[in-house]
This record gives C-alpha cells, structure tokens and sequence, in this order.
DNA sequence: TCTGGGGTCCTAGGACCC
DNA sequence: TCTGGGGTCCTAGGACCC
C-alpha cells in the first residue's frame, strides 16, 4: 500500500505558522514579481479565485473581500518542507519528497490493520510538530493513493481516505474524470474522449493496448495502477537529473551586460545547488525569452548547449562558458523578459547519471523504442509484434534489443517492472524459444 | 502597467555509419 | 504502393507534474 501526504495550501500554511491571526481569514501568496497568486487559503478558493491567476485581473476582488496578499518566501518554505518530510520518517522509512509539498510514502511491511491507525497519528504528530496540517490518501498503488488524496481533502472529516480494489474503487471511478486522474491532462483528456472514454472508470476498464495507441505507455500504465496493479515506484534517491535556476525580470532588459550580470548569478545558484548534491556536469544550457504575453512586441526565444571538456563543478567555468553560449544566441533590439541556465548530463561517484538507454557495445543488437509508432507502422514492425505478442509489453518503458541470440529488454531506471519475476530484474535476456507467454 | 519556477519522462526522427 | 536495409547514437521538443 502507498500514502500520499500533502500538505494543505502549504504557502499559506508556513504563513499562519508564523501568524496565527491570519487563520480563517483569506490569503493569497504570490510568485516572484508578485505576478500570479500561486497559493491561496480556503477561504480565497472560496472567492473563485483560481490558482495561477495573474494578479492583475484579481485585484478587484482582492480589494473588496480584504484578501490578505503575501509575497513568496521561498527560504521559509523550503525550511518548513524539509521540517515535514522528516517527520514522516519517524513512521515510515520509505519516503519519496515528490515535491515542495508532497510526499509518497511505502507501506508495503506494515500490517494493514494498523496502518489507518499510524496515518492517524502521523498526521496528529505532524501537525503538533511543525504547525502543517497535511491529507493523506491511502491506496494500493500511487496512483490511486493520489485519487485518495484528493477524496481526503474534499469530504474526509480526519484527513484521510482508503481506496481498496473492491466495489468502492468502481464507485470512485465512476464519480470521476479522467481528467481528475494524476498524469491525465486536459489534452489526455480530450484525446480520449474522442474515443468514448470519458470516466476514470471507463479508462480503468479500458484495454490497455488501446490506451497506448491513444496515449503512450504512460497512459497505459494509469491503466494498470487503476486497476490496483502497481507499475509506479518510489524514487528516492534524491537525485536531481537537471538542474534549473531562472527568473523573469521585473522589467525587460535588452543589453548584454545586464543579461550577463543575471545569468552569472543564477549560474552561481546552479552550481551551488549541484555541489550541494555531490555532483558534477558535463554541460549546460542557457535560455532567453522576450515576454511572450505582448504579442504585439518582436518575440524571440533561443537556448544553446554547451558540453564541457570533463564533468565539473566549476563555478567560474561554467560562467565564462555560460557567457560564450549567450552571446551565440543573444540578439540585439529585443526586450528580454527571462533569462535561465540548466546543468545536465550529471555525473555522480564517477557514474553517469543516464538520461538514455545504456548502449551495449559488441552485442550486434538492433534497437529500436518498443512502443515507437513509427517503428510499428513501418514494415519492420513485424518483427517488432512478433516480441510484442510474446511479451507483455506493458513493461513498455524500455528499450528492446534482438538479434541472432535472442531479446534483451533493458527497463529504464529500474521504475518499470510487474507481476512476473523477470519484470524485476533490469535487463532480461533469453533465446526466442524461451520466451514466456502471457496472457 | 502587471502573467512563476523547477522538475521528469517519452517519442520522433535526424545524422551518420556500413 | 514502393523508393535499400540495417545499426547506432543523439537530441529537440512535447507532455505532464507540482
């Protein structure tokens, strides 16, 4: 079974811990540049007022129903976050931080007959301890205990909601969209609509290889965690793969130097953050934008890469690389409304920190995405089906390799696996013959 | 007048080799 | 309808999330 924790309008809520007279009352908090309300109290959501709404076209509103605004204090929030996140491991050990505010936990180990029990006091204890109210959804599968959540916070009484695989989780689906479900969008949404598949419960009951011709594997493995099958796994090894600091500027700048000044601070923030993680890159990428709200205004927008000659986390040396990549894209007579750097291609202990599917050198192997339209629609796809049809290929995140001497299917960041052993193991090798059938 | 910042993952398909 | 076929590596860009 997976926990989801979430904390309550958690901006707002690290704001009351500091000022108690601010409960009950509406609050909004806003992003850098004050420019979107980013987070708001109950009472605000009462007010209509939607989450990342420009400040702008709210101030009316704000004004007249004395909502108190709050600029963003990201130091405080950061600090409360990890306050939280570690009180969490006082009751379980398996933790994923999935983001400022939210936390899956594993817990698979405990007996389920005391696990309502624990999430009850945990979140008592949370509370007591760092002032966050927080909801926890419980659920066999992350997916499932996010839909949890979500109960939680509108209808529970304590903060916590189970779903279990019985006539409960039916009624559930049925009373939900899919849009509702984590990793369906809205343009998920729409894509299957097309094809009648308006309800969770339509979609859980849906054949998952035709949700992967609609949405990827990605859809088709939702398919499974609504089923209660769980193909999401905790990550937490707290690793970053890519690090990103950027920042609009209050006003738009146009010259160089002054674009420089920016980009070499948030180059410094960059690298701090990368030693801060034991790691090194090997390149970087540096962004520029115009405001892309002022259509009228001459819009432009460009990146460019560079690859250093070793990994590093040299402060100074990123820069002046920084610096020769923004002067390739920069272009005079435009306004410039954000400026960015993202490090990538990170080595920690030595290892590559693997975006991409290992290569096998000497292995005469062809390659090729095993849910690749492409590849199936070409007339080598043939090939492809005939392992399709021998494999379950919902295991689909990987990459497949075949030749002479058999399959081998390498599975990505060992996140992908099922109920069959070999699901589990990170590569899977065998000779045609022995291919296991499955249902 | 005023519209955030930071992530992850998947796919298509280009480029180049023989 | 097809335009040689196979193999390898890489990356831009799209989607989605908070």
């Amino acid at each position: 079974m997976y926990a989801l924790v979430d904390c309550n309008n958690f901006y707002v809520s690290c704001e009351r811990v500091f000022n108690p007279s601010l409960s009950y009352k509406p609050i909004v908090v806003l992003s850098n540049n004050n420019g979107c309300i980013i987070a708001r109290s109950n009472e605000a959501k009462a007010l209509n007022i939607p989450m990342g709404a420009p400040l702008h076209l709210y101030k009316e509103i704000i004004k007249k129903n004395n909502v108190i605004v709050y600029s963003s204090n990201y130091t405080l929030y950061g600090d409360m976050s990890s306050r939280v996140m570690n009180s969490f491991n006082y009751f379980v050990p398996d933790v994923e931080v999935y983001s400022i505010d939210e936390a899956f936990l594993n817990l698979q180990g405990f007996d389920n007959s005391i696990i309502y029990q624990k999430m009850v006091n945990m979140r008592k204890k949370v509370y007591q301890w760092t002032g966050i109210p927080v909801s926890i959804g419980l659920g066999p599968t992350k997916t499932l205990a996010k839909l949890a959540n979500k109960i939680a916070k509108k209808y529970s009484d304590n903060g916590i909601y189970q779903i279990t695989v019985s006539d409960q989780l039916t009624k559930i689906l049925n009373d939900f969209n899919v849009e509702d479900i984590w990793g369906i969008s809205k343009g998920c949404g729409n894509r299957l609509k097309k094809v009648g598949i308006y309800t969770a419960l339509q979609l859980q009951r849906a054949n998952p290889r035709h949700i992967r011709n609609c949405l990827s594997v990605v859809g088709e493995r939702i398919v499974y965690e609504l089923r209660g099958y769980p193909n999401l796994y905790l990550e937490n090894d707290n690793v970053k793969k890519s690090i990103t600091v950027s920042r609009s500027f209050e006003n738009t700048v146009d010259d160089l130097p002054n674009l420089k000044k920016a980009l070499a601070n948030y180059i410094f923030r960059a690298a701090e953050k990368l030693r801060f993680q034991k790691g090194l890159c090997s390149g970087l990428c540096v962004f520029i934008n115009t405001n892309r709200y002022r259509k009228k205004d001459l819009q432009y927008s460009n990146k460019g890469i560079t690859i250093f000659d070793e990994p590093t986390n040299d402060t100074s040396l990123m820069i002046k690389r920084g610096f020769e990549v923004l002067q390739g894209i920069y272009r005079v007579k435009h306004n410039y409304k954000k400026i960015g750097v993202t490090l990538i291609n990170f080595t920690i202990n030595n290892k590559e920190l693997s975006l991409k599917f290992p290569t096998m050198p000497g292995e005469k192997f062809i390659q090729g995405n095993l849910f690749s339209q492409s590849l199936l629609s070409q007339k080598k796809s043939n090939k492809f089906m005939k392992i399709l049809d021998n494999i379950n290929y919902r295991m689909g995140a990987g990459t497949i390799f075949y030749g002479s001497q058999g399959i081998k299917i390498n599975l990505k960041n060992k996140k992908i696996s099922g109920p069959l052993d070999y699901y589990k193991s990170k590569s899977f090798t065998t000779n045609w013959q022995e291919l296991p059938k499955v249902n």
